[in-house]
DNA sequence: CAAACAGATTGACAATCATCGATACGTAGG
DNA sequence: CCTACGTATCGATGATTGTCAATCTGTTTG
């Protein structure tokens, strides 16, 4: 139970950084090879690879291997894997208000 | 438009932590006060403190002030933003595959 | 095969974050 | 008022994370 919820807490960590979410929204029309991802984030390629491991690792994104060069894109399984579970962490069953801890 | 990543970003903290899901869980059956939420999370009463703060400041939970007492609980609208900013971030526009860099 | 190139990995460092003890704040009850 | 209690804030500390320089791996091309 508790490491799932650290298996849970890994796949929102994809969307937690800045550099990450850019890479999302460079992605959203299209796979692009990591060399064009670079050119538009002013971070250096271990930095790229790093978040780009992030990324595939939580199931969000794919890499495709073509020659020399990767390329990635947004995996729409992974990301609807990871709404599910969004929803299933903001939910409410119901209004019942708590009885509280008064006496 | 950095900005405002970043912003994206804090949002998605809010589910980036094990001890934050756990509280979740336990206001998806309704608000609940801060007592309550400790005796089940073995940690101590700053650090529930900080995570009510930050998942307060995402919009994801609301606080209610009840005498000595704070209720906390599950905001729907603020979780219908995150929903509708994780959905932002993964929908694919298009299947058109990028040229790539090959020559 | 050798040189060039794209990308991944490693190790180190700085920044961020979760946690706790101590303390401050606000409310309820004597 | 004064005390007790629930919660928030502050300061410090250890763990995690983003970043880069250096290096390694695998692929293309001369």
């Amino acid at each position: 139970m508790e490491a799932a919820r650290i298996q849970d807490a890994k796949v929102f960590k994809a969307f937690c950084d800045e550099n990450r979410l850019t890479i999302l929204r460079l992605l959203c029309t299209g796979e692009k090879c990591a060399c064009r991802l670079q050119e538009a984030l002013s971070i250096g390629q271990p930095t790229l690879s790093h978040h780009m491991k992030i990324l595939c690792e939580s199931g969000i994104v794919t890499a495709r291997r073509d020659g020399k060069w990767t390329y990635y894109a947004i995996d729409r399984a992974g990301c609807g894997v990871a709404g599910a579970l969004l929803q299933s962490y903001t939910h409410v069953e119901s209004d019942a208000r708590d009885i509280g801890c008064a006496p």
